[in-house]
DNA sequence: CAATGGCGACGA
DNA sequence: CGTCGCCATTGC
């Protein structure tokens, strides 16, 4: 007796075990764990992974499992275990966990039919639904308005039957292929058999005799001047042949990527590349923190590594923060590998991804190039494991499965017994503190590699601009100094750090902002349409005329977006050509690469955005950067804010003079004497990491202790209040007594979506059994979850409060 | 998640 | 009683 233990695509608490099934004798042979198959799951068909497979049960009766979808495995033997291992350790579904793990086109759709079983008739309704059809698809009975329970009748009297579909989504790209059906000779005597007028037919025979072998048709039919109807013909006659041939599509097979070699390395990078290989070498799972200025090549580090992890046979997984930020990286990674790299970005279509992810599946590349979910890569024999930019919060997920790509990563690593490579300029506070403490081993890159100088850093005092009379955004030495460098045919970027900001509307007579009447924020105001939209929920509504709370009319826009900025520029600085880079200019697919070309190609002066321009660009004529303001981060309720303003101004500032030319950095500010702001235009990573430790240490924050948020949201606000304060009292109970549970308080923002938010935050040190309290909590509250009208989050070491 | 079966309500 | 909506339960 064969039985597959199987995860089922249902992602409810209820369902999260497996559920055994009898395997057919006819997949005895092929079926693996890790594969995907159709079950019958109470009266329906879904979708499930076989997890196990095993030859006793202890339930007495089994139901057979449908049907086998795949040949080979879409999840290893050790993606299974982590898969396991994450969803327990982020207090996630398994279902929820695999599917992350795989590109969305191998996740299932689920369709189903009527289909008549009878030539009676059934009804007026139903004969009407079928009109003469054998089948009719489910949506189109949900549309009409016969009842449920007509239908109930039919089905139980036999007369009708309900079919269940799983499909998955895949679509493999075809090619049409030509090729001659018959042999050579044959092929000569068809030549002479058609008639004279039959030149094009003739042509493309004489073409098959002289090119056996298989040919696009589009390429063919171009390649002679000939046409679809020429093929069809000699296809009907039997002396060609046309096949579909699987694709892949490759997003950058239109781009030139030049090859390139190793460069030499300077003695510095060699010293950190050599206790990298030697844990390559040794099967080591060692975490390396590659503390590296920028521009002092780090990247060439990680290729070179790479290069020694493939010329071993192995494999190699690169993550970076979201790629399709940074085509330069790419070009660095297939200009150095060329198509053994497969890329993998929230750019690529569906399809793309697809074509991407089998090429890894299939051992068709030896390296991935990816955000986030590229740690997930079904590599059988990873080599090394680099994420670039390790501080960058991207690598934290932010919904269902709440994972972090370092510690999958790390565990990785231990499964394969290799290293992993953390680089970054400004290292994340937990990984510094974790490479002082010797966990990680630290390798540093002081300086860059073509000794230039790190880029001068002015900071301007804009409270001293407003009081001097300067009420733009840019400050009188900002202004001159865009000047110059256009007056010298320089570029420039200039940097709005806009979180924390929107653009809001108030009331200048009684300060009014107007709110989202279903959750508590200030709308945000959209010039495009002139309309005030919630970011939270969907609700909208028109710019008001008149403030609804005193009826004045002075209603003004608030805030600084990017938008506003390039109008002032416009203004102020009217010959300056600008490209704006921010969501809005981005959505487009390529939008990003075009812009950043245009840019490249000096087709404008300033380049202005958000933090999305901060990131690994690289313009040899940028000499000038500006950071419009620098501590609107700052006053977030957030005890990372520090932190995040420090890497942000330390890697915009590496953007300037990277190049020949040297660079000049201006950093505008409310607050100049802020740590944050004074270390990083110091290109002092060290003394600022010394004094934002003291002052995690004072407060209780990570790294000196772990985090965890529980929001609770609940349509009651009383209920929410109650539910949180009940979990608090339960968590003190069983906790260390170096624990603190604080709690309950009002999320930042306390309502969304008419659900009121309260959350409860734990610190703890040591809690081994901490993932085992938090599931008591959660099944205690499922009842009310299943219901719907609660809703418990826990974010395991959260990187939002909100 | 989605099908179901039990239960109560409603109208003739 | 036939018909319908609601909701808790269940799935191997």
């Amino acid at each position: 007796m064969k039985i597959a233990s199987v995860i089922v695509d249902v992602p409810t608490s209820a369902t999260n075990q497996t559920y055994d099934y009898l395997v057919p004798e006819k997949y005895h042979e092929i079926i693996t764990p890790g594969m995907r198959v159709t079950v019958p799951f109470g009266p329906r068909k879904i979708m499930g992974f076989v997890v196990q497979l095993k030859s006793e049960t202890h339930l007495t009766k089994l139901k057979e499992l449908h049907e086998v979808l795949d040949i080979t495995p879409v999840l290893t033997e050790e993606l299974l275990q982590l898969g396991k291992s994450v969803a327990t350790k982020t207090l996630s579904l398994y279902i929820t966990v695999f599917q992350t793990m795989l590109p969305q086109v191998l996740k299932s759709q689920y369709t189903k039919d009527l289909v008549r079983e009878t030539d009676e008739f059934l009804s007026p309704e139903l004969e009407d639904l079928f009109a003469g059809r054998e089948s009719v698809p489910f949506e189109e009975f949900t549309a009409s308005s016969i009842s449920y329970y007509h239908l109930q009748n039919q089905v139980e009297a036999g007369n009708i039957t309900i079919y269940y579909h799983v499909k998955s989504r895949i679509t493999k790209k075809q090619l049409t292929m030509v090729q001659l059906n018959v042999s050579e000779i044959r092929a000569f005597e068809a030549l002479e058999d058609l008639s004279k007028q039959a030149k094009k037919q003739k042509e493309l025979i004489q073409y098959f005799i002289e090119n056996p072998e298989p040919i696009e048709q589009a390429k063919l039919i171009k390649l002679l001047g000939t046409s679809t109807q020429t093929v069809k013909t000699l296809v009907s006659k039997g002396i060609v042949k046309t096949f579909q041939q699987e694709v892949f599509r490759d997003p950058y097979k239109n781009q030139q990527i030049e090859q390139t070699e190793a460069f030499e390395l300077t003695k510095e990078q060699s010293d950190a590349m050599r206790p990298i290989v030697a844990s390559i070498d040794n099967k080591e799972d060692n975490v390396f923190l590659l503390h590296g200025v920028t521009g002092s090549g780090k990247t060439e580090v990680y290729l070179q590594s790479i290069q020694h992890v493939i010329s071993k046979g192995q494999e190699a997984i690169v993550l970076v923060p979201e790629i399709s930020l940074t085509p330069q990286m790419v070009r660095r990674f297939k200009g150095r590998f060329g198509s053994n790299v497969a890329v993998m970005h929230s750019g690529l279509s569906a399809g793309e991804k697809y074509d991407e992810w089998r090429k890894i599946q299939q051992r068709q590349v030896q390296v991935v190039v990816g955000a986030r979910s590229a740690i997930f890569a079904p590599f059988s024999n990873i080599g090394i494991i680099i994420i670039d930019e390790e501080h960058e919060t991207t690598y934290k997920q932010e919904d269902q499965p709440r994972y972090h790509a370092r510690d999958v990563a790390i565990e990785r690593a231990n499964s394969h017994r290799c290293p992993v490579v953390l680089g970054s300029a400004t290292p994340s506070l937990e990984s510094f503190a974790r490479a002082k403490k010797d966990v990680y081993k630290l390798l540093t890159l002081a300086s860059r590699t073509n000794h230039q100088q790190m880029p001068g850093v002015e900071i301007v005092d804009m409270r001293k601009e407003l009081h001097a009379g300067n009420r733009t955004m840019f400050s009188t030495s900002l202004m001159e100094n865009m000047k110059a460098c256009m007056e010298r045919g320089e570029q420039i970027v200039l940097l709005l750090n806009r979180r924390g900001y929107s653009t809001f509307v108030m009331c200048r007579d009684c300060g009014h902002v107007s709110e989202c009447p279903h959750c508590d924020i200030a709308l945000t105001y959209h010039k495009n349409t002139h309309r005030l939209k919630c970011h939270y929920c969907s609700y909208e509504q028109a710019v008001p005329e008149h403030c609804p709370s005193c009826e004045s009319d002075l209603i003004r826009f608030f805030g600084t977006g990017t938008q506003r900025v390039e109008e002032s520029l416009a203004k102020l600085l009217p010959e300056a050509r600008v490209i704006r880079m921010d969501v809005d200019t981005t959505r487009r697919k390529g939008a990003h690469e075009k812009l950043l070309k245009q840019f490249s190609e000096k087709q404008a002066d300033i380049l202005l955005g958000t933090q999305m321009i901060a990131k690994g660009l690289d313009f040899k004529d940028v000499t000038l950067v500006g950071v419009l303001s620098a501590d609107s981060m700052l006053h977030l309720p957030d005890f990372r804010a520090s932190e995040r303003t420090f890497q942000l101004l330390t890697q915009v500032s590496g953007r300037a003079g990277r190049h020949e030319l040297t660079g000049n950095v201006i950093v505008q500010t409310y607050t100049p004497e802020h740590y944050s702001v004074t270390y990083a235009a110091g290109h002092n990573y060290l003394d600022f990491y010394k004094h934002e430790m003291a002052v995690r240490k004072a407060f209780q924050y990570p790294p000196f202790v772990f985090l965890v948020l529980i929001t609770v949201s609940h349509e009651n606000h009383v209920r929410a209040v109650q539910v949180t304060g009940e979990i608090v009292k339960q968590l003190s109970e069983v906790i260390s007594p170096g624990t603190t549970v604080l709690g309950p308080t009002p999320s930042t923002i306390a309502r969304i979506k008419d659900r009121y938010r309260y959350q409860c935050m734990i610190k703890y040190k040591h809690e081994p059994d901490l993932i085992r309290y938090l599931e008591q909590i959660k099944s205690a509250y499922a009842d009310e979850i299943r219901k719907q009208t609660l809703q418990l989050f826990i974010d395991m070491q959260p990187y939002y409060m909100m």
